[in-house]
DNA sequence: CTTTTCACAGTCGCGCGGATGGGA
DNA sequence: TCCCATCCGCGCGACTGTGAAAAG
């Protein structure tokens, strides 16, 4: 039971009298009854977070390991060793330590934290990359971008005397370029679902809030897994390492570096995704968020929280996924390295701040985080007056379409476009790609089968899912269709099917039918259109980045744009100035000075597709073994 | 001076329980 | 009249960024 001990009862104050006050003062104590809380407090499944583990996710149907089998109890003692660094003797972070962990309603009660939450896995890895602003190192690192560091010759720098990461190099001392795979061997393949959004943080450098009670990330990590054994059995698990060996901070209006990182910052740098472990069809059936990883500054809390993650404020960090095949008891093979597999998307650095830094990034996450919808200034007129008006999204669209492009709403858009079509005042469909811009980067599925019909995209953005407004991320999963994905370009994979609509068996369920089969995820990869070649070159230049945004100006070109809005759209940082009012000023920098957006004018769509179909996709391949 | 912490206001979803309406 | 299902409002907690104060 919770105190409200940051909310004492504002009606009794002097003061704005908040919703909740006035509702309080309104009811006066009348419909609530003294046992009421009690009764609430004792009732172990009542409260938001305790009905998560209704859902799918955290109840386990989907899993085939119920929670009573605790991933740390199957394997204790393995993990250290996996993780391979000098461990300190001190007993595994959550072994025994469930009283203090708060209950989450993933059930972390049952999360493995003591396997993977171990300190000192990260510090002595670091990708290089040339110090200075986001732009500059987008344009000089060879990597920068790179969807999958691992192939970059000298890509990572590790002290001589750091061990090696004990799942097997992530990356070869020297680097490589492609995994060596054992004959016979499975290997994934990881799509960054958000990827666009990152992009657009990333472009201003993407900053993350941490605070001692644990802060969310946003843009959240969120991936789609395709190439798993599907019967296998697989541990999916984040881990966030320091991305370079500097301290940085935010000075004259971008990010420098001043002096050196301190790479001994102790606690746990790991999330084990909820649903670890569980099989590879799992897995590929759905999208693989990540929403619930809290970062923080506290040390303390890796012994309590499995959910955190401690971050040191102004480093920069590279989150990496892992996926580690495991037998079906959940207990890996610590003797076959090819069984460990190792994601990294540049795109998804990060510094962490207590406070934000640059109000270009504090904008976007206003702009996109459904959790700041409160923090929109011009937020009761975007939604009180005419559609045509808006200039960001309405909350009915769905807050997940910030954060997450590729939704449902792109799946079932074939069988509503009708409505959509008659329901949705023009302007909204512009709305709806202000809102989601990044789905210029993901292009929908329905795109990629009616090239002629390219609105079609934009205006299936801003349309509503039954529920569509939610905030809970999990609950996301449940509508979200992995054909949206196949803008991330895999043009052949071995499930096809011949089905047009093979995965829409009842359109009352588009989302959900989405899931349970690939075969139309594939089918529509395989349409050779340009985006299906569309990929993240291994030097993802800042040039590209513009590019990047070239092509969601291009995609949205289609739409007759008011030309005060289709200004304000061509560039992120000039909607910030011009049509939101600043809360905080970049110190001496314009955003528009540092936008690389402005650079972008006169790039053209051909010059754009020509660059990305070079190398690799929006996905990062496996890239140890 | 910079960085961190904290209280705050705002939005939202969930669960509870009263109110309501239909059927037995 | 009773029972049951549904609807609706309220309280609560989760979550956000803000901005002032505190700490370094």
């Amino acid at each position: 039971l919770r105190f409200p001990e940051r909310r004492p009862d504002k009606s009794a104050t002097s003061g704005p009298v908040s919703p909740h006050g006035a509702a309080a003062a309104r009811g006066a104590g009348g419909r609530r009854r003294p046992e009421q809380s009690g009764a609430r407090g004792t009732r172990a499944g009542s409260g938001r977070g305790a009905s998560a583990p209704a859902r799918p996710v955290a109840a386990g149907p989907p899993s085939r390991f119920p929670p009573s089998l605790p991933l740390r109890a199957r394997a204790p003692a393995q993990l250290p060793a996996m993780l391979g660094e000098a461990e300190t003797g001190e007993p595994p972070f959550g072994s025994a330590k469930a009283e203090g962990r708060k209950a989450a309603p993933c059930g972390d009660e049952e999360l493995p934290p003591a396997r993977y939450a171990l300190e000192s896995v990260s510090p002595e890895r670091y990708y290089l990359q040339s110090p200075g602003p986001p732009g500059a190192e987008l344009g000089g690192g060879p990597c920068s971008l790179f969807p999958y560091a691992a192939a970059q010759p000298g890509a990572v720098y590790q002290p001589p005397a750091a061990p090696r990461y004990p799942y097997g190099p992530v990356l070869a001392p020297g680097g490589f370029a492609g995994a060596v795979c054992p004959p016979g061997a499975r290997y994934g393949q990881v799509f960054l679902c958000n990827r666009p959004l990152w992009l657009k943080f990333h472009r201003h450098q993407t900053e993350m809030i941490i605070t001692k009670q644990g802060r969310r990330m946003f843009p959240f990590l969120s991936f789609n897994i395709t190439g798993l054994n599907p019967t296998a059995h697989y541990n999916v698990f984040v881990e966030v390492v320091l991305a370079d060996p500097n301290h940085w901070r935010f000075q004259g209006g971008k990010w420098v570096t001043c002096g050196k990182a301190d790479n001994n910052m102790q606690g746990n740098k790991v999330y084990v995704h909820p649903e670890s472990p569980n099989t590879g069809a799992h897995w590929m059936r759905q999208e693989i968020s990540f929403g619930k990883l809290k970062l923080t500054n506290n040390k303390g809390a890796n012994n309590n929280n499995a959910q955190m993650i401690v971050l040191q404020s102004l480093h920069k960090y590279q989150p990496r996924l892992h996926i580690v095949e495991v037998t079906e008891d959940g207990v890996e093979d610590l003797n076959d390295s090819s069984k460990t597999q190792t994601f990294i998307f540049p795109e998804t650095q990060f510094i962490a701040v207590t406070a934000y830094q640059n109000t270009d990034i504090t904008q976007l996450k206003i702009d996109h985080n459904p959790f700041a919808k409160g923090f929109r200034d011009n937020y009761d007129s975007m939604y009180t007056a005419s559609e045509n008006d808006r200039l960001t999204p309405s909350p009915t669209d769905s807050p997940r379409s910030h954060q997450i492009v590729p939704g449902a709403r792109y799946s079932v858009q074939p069988f509503f476009q009708e409505q959509f079509v008659n329901n949705l005042p023009p302007g909204r469909f512009y709305n709806g790609e202000r809102a989601v811009p990044q789905a210029n980067g993901l292009l929908s599925p329905q795109q990629g089968e009616e090239v002629a019909s390219p609105p079609q995209r934009w205006f299936v953005t801003p349309v509503q899912q039954p529920g569509a407004n939610k905030l809970d991320m999990n609950s996301y999963e449940t509508e979200y269709s992995p054909s949206t994905l196949l803008p991330y370009g895999i043009k052949s994979l071995p499930l096809q099917t011949s089905h047009a609509l093979g995965y829409y068996p009842d359109p009352t369920f588009p989302s959900m039918a989405g899931w349970g089969s690939r075969g139309s995820y594939q089918r529509k990869m395989t349409t050779g259109l340009p985006w299906t070649s569309r990929t993240s070159p291994p030097g993802f230049s800042e040039d590209q980045l513009s590019k990047e945004k070239v092509k969601e100006e291009i995609g949205s070109s289609w739409i007759e744009t008011p030309p005060s809005i289709k200004s304000l759209d061509s560039n992120d940082s000039g909607v910030y100035t011009g049509a939101c009012k600043r809360r905080r000023l970049s110190p001496s920098t314009s955003s528009n000075e540092n936008s690389p957006t402005m650079k972008c004018e006169d790039i053209n769509a051909e010059d754009y597709s020509k660059d990305t179909s070079k190398g690799m996709g929006y996905y990062a391949f496996y890239t140890s073994s």
